[in-house]
DNA sequence: GTAATCAACTTACTTTATGTAAGCAAGTAT
DNA sequence: ATACTTGCTTACATAAAGTAAGTTGATTAC
């Protein structure tokens, strides 16, 4: 481990690696979602859905705001630092248009 | 599962998501490498890097280059499906460049 | 008013992925 | 001959993710 890459892209990419991470703020692009809504699109687990929404959390990505109604409703969605990856998914999805072949 | 993300863009992240994938296109991105190479610069196992370059060399990412010399060389370059993720690892560079505090 | 249902989780347990370390074949260096 | 290097593979241990059931508080259905 000579250590030569560049620790914030280390950092960042260590962050978007975790499984679903990346689909999780992918969804959150559309706009505030509920734990129920988010679970159902991607297709995550409860498990590790709660487990991923408290990490980005703590990385300022995401936002969990409670709504004091009656059910009480529970909305996450990206702070600014999370709508700043936009141009990043944007080009992966780029990519995926021009490279990744439907049929698999 | 409701499914109503791009299969694509699906494809791309189920790649690009397991541990260790980015970083090694990312430093073969800096030009063909040896296997030992990118062992050390990344500090992945051999046992994980064997099983990536075999993945992506599946996906059409990267390609193994044999030079039948004594001793034999083995070197890993990108495709030119791998060297068009470029802008996408920009992005995220410069994401992180933005957004990631060097003091964690 | 009791049963069933929903949201947002958590807990317990199983399976899969990754890490660690050692081993191996072919060659080179001393 | 012995030790060392590259490019792996194998066996075993630990960590992460999947599955399914359970929890709390409130809502609706009958």
């Amino acid at each position: 481990m000579d250590q030569s890459i560049c620790p914030r892209f280390e950092k960042a990419i260590s962050i978007m690696n975790k499984r679903w991470t990346t689909l999780i703020i992918y969804q959150l692009l559309e706009g505030s979602q509920r734990f129920c809504e988010i679970e159902s699109s991607i297709g995550v687990s409860g498990r590790v859905l709660s487990e991923r929404l408290k990490d980005l959390e703590k990385e300022g990505i995401v936002k969990r705001s409670v709504y004091d109604e009656t059910p009480v409703r529970i909305e996450y969605s990206l702070t600014s630092k999370g709508e700043s990856l936009k141009p990043a998914l944007d080009q992966i999805q780029s990519w995926a248009e021009n490279w990744i072949e439907t049929s698999e």
